[in-house]
DNA sequence: TCTTGACCTTCCAGTTGCTGGAACCTTTAT
DNA sequence: ATAAAGGTTCCAGCAACTGGAAGGTCAAGA
């Protein structure tokens, strides 16, 4: 399979996939006569672990770190949970901070009252202390 | 005022502030004779203004637009009511795909069940469909 | 006077996760 | 024969900084 095709099944761009090669996420694939990259259908399972990870704004170096530890059968997957709870946290953190910033912004939009710069309320609070 | 005291008056790294004056978010300041920048209060007003805005995370180029419409005194502020409004739905938006992804994350982190790489169930999730 | 340390300067490179584009080769269809 | 649609490499750029090298400047202490 060519890499378009690679590209479909996992739904990731071929851009993408060269980049993660670059970067050795994924590997180096064998080479047909005239140096187009072969793929076999495993090729499609690792990467759409990557995609569903990405989807979940998991970074590439803690999905470096779930393939390796994939990659031995026999390890604990504490390790995998660990990652897990790890972006959650994150997750959660990052949740909160909107929650301000949007209660920070709906207060600042409502403080548009007027229609002049100099008597414009969002700019006197962005300003002021 | 030096760039350090600037730095600590606004609370932004003096690396920052050469990085903006470089953009031309910030007016390159006068030098002295021995090429330091000398800064005025007025600039501390600016550069405040600005680490607000980053504070709401805000983009350089949201920023510099604002700072535009507040140099010209009788411009109406619709258009700074129209960034904070842009950047509040961009915040609404983000929140909501953020607790997406918790949800997914939590059910995910549930799945762990076993404590052998061979049966985790995160794995499992993430890689068939 | 010398030197130490804390400032300041510029410039170059790296971060994250791609993405766009140039320049080129290969294959397939018309 | 030629054009379109695939493939290849490599270089550059996005955002918003941040780190570090290499060097100039200045004030204080021995």
């Amino acid at each position: 399979m060519q890499i378009n095709q690679l590209a479909k099944q996992a739904d990731v761009p071929a851009k993408t996939i060269r980049y993660y090669e670059d970067i050795g996420l994924l590997n180096p694939p064998v080479r047909a006569a005239n140096g187009y990259r072969q793929y076999k259908s495993d090729d499609v399972h690792r990467l759409v672990f990557i995609r569903r990870c990405r989807d979940l704004q998991i970074s590439l170096d803690d999905i470096r770190q779930m393939l390796a530890v994939q990659a031995d059968n026999s390890a604990p997957c504490a390790q995998v949970d660990q990652i897990i709870q790890q972006q959650l946290t994150r997750v959660q953190v990052a949740r909160q901070e909107l929650e301000k910033l949007e209660h920070s912004l709906t207060t600042l939009a409502n403080s548009c009252k007027r229609n002049r710069i100099d008597e414009c309320g969002i700019l006197h609070r962005l300003t002021e202390e």
